[in-house]
DNA sequence: ACAGGATTCAAACAATCGTTTGATTGACTG
DNA sequence: CAGTCAATCAAACGATTGTTTGAATCCTGT
């Protein structure tokens, strides 16, 4: 993998990176050949094994390259919601903590792309992300559970986790933009179905189901 | 496509269909050789494009053999809820619909890796299952719409059509079990869960966030 | 200017891919 | 029994796969 990077314009290393992110997110890792991403990247076949060990490799580090900042993001976050609560600023909220979960997602991000790809990640079989998705997402998720907690104490472990389980589930359909059947799959979709998001999962966090109240 | 069944035991199609089945669930479609299908099934290479054309009419066929029954028994219970609120003898409610929704998929379906199935197709690559999905899913979801906007009449088609996008999310991400983190993703998993989905999403769909109380 | 490590290159590696061919089998019909 | 058609078979098709090789080239530090 190299480091340096004194030359003006796109390193090889980030030229691969670009063409295998937009023809992963396309096609996805099997149906894509690193042929196809050498030619796209305009690099050489072999450079692809070059820096990056093995397709496997180059997968892990084009994945690696968009979740990392979003995942620092989302702690820094955090931290700031937990500090400010702490001293008495601002009380923590559920929303707060939502919003600081989600919103690394569209901002900031360099490649407007980088929800797409996280998006198409967990598309892939388990064998192959569950060690990355483990290594990069453990802690985040840990770390948002316990908050989420704080403000529900009433909400048992066991069922917290499932609701944070559906919750990412909701927000991967949302990357994934499977659009809602028959409209169309853009990237303003993201953004305009994000308030959305937002919405629908802190009620299902909540469920101020009654339990008498089915209607 | 063969439709002699007089022969006792599985039909070569079956073979064949159960084969891919679990290997599609197992690696994905790319990464599923139709050699390796041929040999879990104990039948020729060849049969496979015999029977089915090429791999992707076989991939259309497994998924067509689990999702048809799952529907059709969608659309009669659907029509069943409707018909006994038509006669007053039961009226219509949020609850009955998501259940007659999520209830055919864990019964009646004979073999238990359908959810499984269906969870792993929304992970291809949209110019896969784009044309299933919309031929296999587009009534269904339609009706069901329809059917939820009668019990919820205060929330316009655009944002009942959202919110019913993350409900199938949340269904998907349950279906792929990619499992809560670090727990095991057993079949049972599916069925355990079950219950939480169906109040997670009943929660989303409803939305008593009264726009105040953000806690 | 020169040595030396880092990088790029064309070429080839063995393996596997989806699909097709043409012969062979088996069961049913006339 | 002869004839017919669907089904199965071994074998091969050309194309593409991920990876490796060894020489050529670039850039840096002395």
């Amino acid at each position: 993998m190299s480091e340096t990077a004194t030359n003006t314009g796109p390193d090889t290393c980030e030229k691969i990176l670009d063409a295998a992110e937009s023809l992963f997110i396309e096609h996805g890792f099997a149906a894509t050949s690193v042929r196809a991403i050498a030619a796209r990247a305009g690099v050489n076949l072999a450079a692809t094994n070059y820096h990056f060990g093995s397709k496997k490799g180059l997968f892990a580090a084009v994945l690696h390259r968009r979740i990392q900042p979003i995942n620092q993001n989302r702690l820094q976050r955090l931290a700031g919601l937990q500090h400010e609560a702490q001293v008495g600023k601002r009380q923590l909220t559920l929303r707060s903590i939502l919003e600081a979960f989600f919103e690394p997602l569209k901002e900031g991000i360099s490649n407007p792309c980088a929800p797409a790809l996280i998006g198409r990640m967990y598309a892939e079989p388990e064998s192959l992300i569950r060690p990355i998705l483990e290594e990069e997402f453990q802690e985040v998720a840990m770390k948002y559970i316990d908050a989420l907690a704080t403000v529900m104490p009433q909400v048992s472990g066991h069922d917290l986790r499932w609701r944070f389980h559906f919750l990412i589930g909701s927000m991967i359909h949302l990357l994934q933009m499977h659009a809602p059947l028959g409209s169309e799959s853009t990237p303003e979709s993201f953004t305009s179905g994000f308030p959305h998001l937002i919405d629908f999962v802190q009620s299902g966090l909540k469920q101020t189901n009654n339990g008498y109240d089915y209607d």
